[in-house]
DNA sequence: TTGAAAGCGCTAACAT
DNA sequence: ATGTTAGCGCTTTCAA
């Protein structure tokens, strides 16, 4: 692998003339340019990434710590995540935990501010002493989509109303008519989506509906998750007419329990989830979900990660992504009189 | 951030010593090592990697370049590749092209060799001139699941038996009695999945029964894809009582395709794909695949890259995934004499 | 067992 | 417009 000064050398100049025409040709003569870029053609030049980061204290990339790349949310967030990044002319560095603490932090340890310039941390629901340890480290760091509500103090955030979201979900089931509802609360290793299903109690206790603690299914944020909590609350609780997932994954596993039953989804049964990831559009029926605006949440992270880089000292901050949404598909209906169950 | 050298100073020692404590304990006197893991604690220091990578000539880092990160098939070999990579103490760098030729080069030119110690390359229908040009580069690259066969003289590859794989999902349907049978083919910005449908066409051969050539479609390689496929197919080839996809996502479309009008899987219409996504399990009726062991994949191909990391001169080498295999779920039934057609 | 010193490949003043 | 020089933070012989 050819080096800066062996251009420099066959070009008959010196490495600083080399690395001026590499970013400031302006400032070097045409001629000059030219000799040096025929020595880096010749010998197949390509800068050493890791000597430039060194020199310049900054390499340019930045991490993406997620819990669980297979979970659709994260590519699909990631995929903007990374074109933005890309047109800011950083690499993204995608880091998987697994749902994994230990992993989590080792890659925050050992990244921020030594490899990458920054960090962006999603929804990995770091305990307090982690997000302590993190504060004050050079490199900046944003936290997105986590799923608790107490920012004092702490890192740059980008908040994702995720208590709105469960709030409108219930709000559009109430609204068909459905009263007996049935709840699929997702969690990771880490803790469980609880803003959402506060959100949604909350909406019922407004609307004077009674909630029922034992409707609630609290399962791993899986499709196999939604399915087997579908598959209990059915044996539990077989008068119910809806039910309420906390992420479309479980409401995707929800709706092949119901099929594997001979239930009808919305005829004997409504379903709605949140989050609207490309699955919700594409099942059958199509679900009706609270969607989080994935692609916003994405671009707002991430430019206020690299925003945070480039002009550092303004931190924290908070920065709020744009509200829940309902999207109404045919996954729900409204609850007709003389609604026939199956036995 | 502190540096070595300050650790070194406040522990009375010189950064050789400093450095030795944190890779070979066992040279330094126990009482040496307490002093200096104190000043380490004290000073909350962590090592640069970028200035380690430079001096050592290697940065543990390795980069995933792949088409699409919002396919599925891409995350779960991603998961399994991460892991193995970093029980072999790599981070794994993924990079995403969104299908865009131009990015996919820039990754490599960029990468390879100057930030990462080795590349692995998935499914990304090179092209020859960029093959030739990666060739002889210093840093390892591996490609995987590429979809051609012509290996002469190119870079270590792991052979994904893509060929056999259509070739068993013709034979499946054969046996079922089917012979009017639809074909989805997906296809990136870089190609389309012509192996599997040459097995296909083979074992049709085989079996002579006529292959039907307007009864291809060939569609980007996503659930859309395999939706409007499946629509084409049906006015234009309304009696055919199969369809083969040459991927799981595919499948998923057409399914929706056929649920969208009524048409029932596999009463009227059997369905196969390839791959074996854990979607293909999770919809409804469960898809009916050949499976390609993505996580076979992932292992022998990440493998492979850090053995010639690490062991680097026996270039080039050609490893096989094992072979595909037919899964059996409910997607697909036999041809059942009078087999009955929606009009 | 520890220290001294050179160097990884590049950048960025500063000097010419 | 180009050259000189001093690092960036770490590793690694080689000496002591």
């Amino acid at each position: 692998m050819a080096t800066l000064s062996e251009v420099a050398r066959l070009a008959g100049v010196t490495t600083a003339t080399v690395s001026n025409v590499l970013r400031n040709p302006g400032k070097v003569r045409p001629a000059t340019v030219a000799r040096v870029e025929a020595a880096i053609a010749q010998l197949g030049y390509r800068p050493n990434l890791m000597a430039r980061a060194l020199a310049r204290g900054k390499s340019c990339m930045v991490a993406l710590v997620l819990p669980s790349i297979t979970n659709p949310f994260y590519p699909e967030l990631v995929r903007v995540a990374e074109r933005v990044a890309r047109q800011r002319k950083y690499f993204l560095m995608v880091c998987n935990t697994d749902e994994d603490p230990e992993i989590g932090h080792a890659y925050l340890n050992q990244i921020a501010g030594t490899l990458a310039d920054g960090v962006l941390v999603l929804h990995m629901g770091m305990a307090t002493e982690v997000i302590e340890e993190l504060r004050g480290r050079h490199a900046p760091i944003v936290l997105a989509s986590e799923e608790f509500e107490d920012f004092s103090d702490g890192l740059p955030h980008v908040i994702v109303n995720f208590r709105r979201a469960g709030q409108v979900a219930a709000e559009h089931l109430l609204k068909l008519g459905h009263r007996k509802i049935g709840v699929i609360v997702g969690r990771g290793l880490e803790g469980m989506q609880h803003l959402r299903l506060e959100g949604f109690k909350h909406a019922l206790l407004d609307a004077g509906v009674a909630f029922d603690e034992s409707c609630v299914q609290c399962v791993l944020d899986t499709v196999p998750g939604g399915y087997q909590a579908t598959s209990s609350l059915l044996s539990t609780h077989p008068d119910m007419t809806a039910i309420f997932a906390t992420n479309d994954l479980l409401a995707f596993g929800a709706s092949q329990a119901l099929a594997d039953r001979g239930i009808r989804i919305p005829g004997d049964i409504s379903l709605i989830g949140i989050t609207d990831i490309q699955l919700a559009q594409q099942m059958r029926p199509a679900l009706t979900t609270v969607a989080l605006h994935i692609q916003e949440i994405a671009k707002i992270s991430i430019n206020l990660l690299l925003d945070l880089i480039e002009n550092p000292g303004h931190q924290p901050i908070l920065v709020r992504a744009p509200e829940p949404e309902l999207v109404v598909r045919a996954s729900t209906s409204s609850l007709r009189r003389g609604h026939l169950h199956r036995g």
